[in-house]
DNA sequence: CCCTTGATTAACTTGACAGCTAAGTAACCG
DNA sequence: CGGTTACTTAGCTGTCAAGTTAATCAAGGG
């Protein structure tokens, strides 16, 4: 349940884990093998292929199978989509700063009748 | 030292929970109190106030007082930070293709010259 | 054929985190 | 004042993730 989120949720936990970030990073300079990921951590190989599984049960990246070698192979789509959902956020953020913020400003004034309403969105025009 | 992380691994688990992301974009449209914040969930209030805490930690919201009152806000700058690292690897992710990956090519030779490095391996049996 | 190399699976420990309830703090209201 | 509103803090519990070692699989190479 809470470990089946959606595939958004799933990228940026596996973005917060900073040794998999670096192996994202290294992956978007080019394809590699799991020894070859793993040479640049103080860490043991099984703990990198569980790394490696994180990266891959979000889409981040999909592997192939080459004789011992399993390359892996960044797939910048679901990077796109976690890009996508911040830069919409941050748009809406920054046309908020044209219609001022009504809602703080209710706050601020002395009479307050700022209850619990659900008041899901300010009404700004008015 | 596992807590005290990176402010952009923190960004990135602050946004990995459904419910910290729902808040976020609730943000996004305007400041809100706690109790607004909380309205829309399923959840207690105390629950809610250590999603902001999270959210807090890495930066991506303040919060100011007002009376009894605690409005959020979200702070973009936070945001634009993990939007810059992922844009950054998928920039060279794309510069890649113009140079085909030659590595990945030499694994699919059948000279086995694969192994740059010697595996840091731990053998815990010699 | 073994044996080495590359990588995974299994089992376990540790620690963080999400959620709860109950109690505490802080400001305003009558 | 006392009570109400808004929110936080303090415990507690269950779950999950990160890391380890040991064992296993799968493919080549001598």
């Amino acid at each position: 349940m809470t470990m089946l989120e959606d595939r958004l949720g799933a990228t940026f936990i596996a973005l917060a884990d900073p040794t998999r970030r670096a192996i994202v990073a290294r992956l978007a300079a080019g394809d590699a093998t799991v020894n070859e990921l793993a040479a640049p951590f103080d860490m043991t190989l099984p703990g990198i292929s569980k790394h490696l599984k994180v990266l891959e049960r979000c889409g981040l990246i999909t592997r192939t199978r080459h004789a011992q070698f399993r390359p892996c192979h960044l797939e910048a789509d679901v990077l796109d989509s976690a890009i996508d959902w911040m830069q919409q956020n941050r748009r809406i953020w920054s046309e908020r700063f044209d219609k001022l913020d009504s809602r703080l400003r209710e706050l601020q004034r002395p009479t307050n009748d700022v209850s619990q309403k659900p008041a899901r969105q300010r009404k700004s025009h008015e």
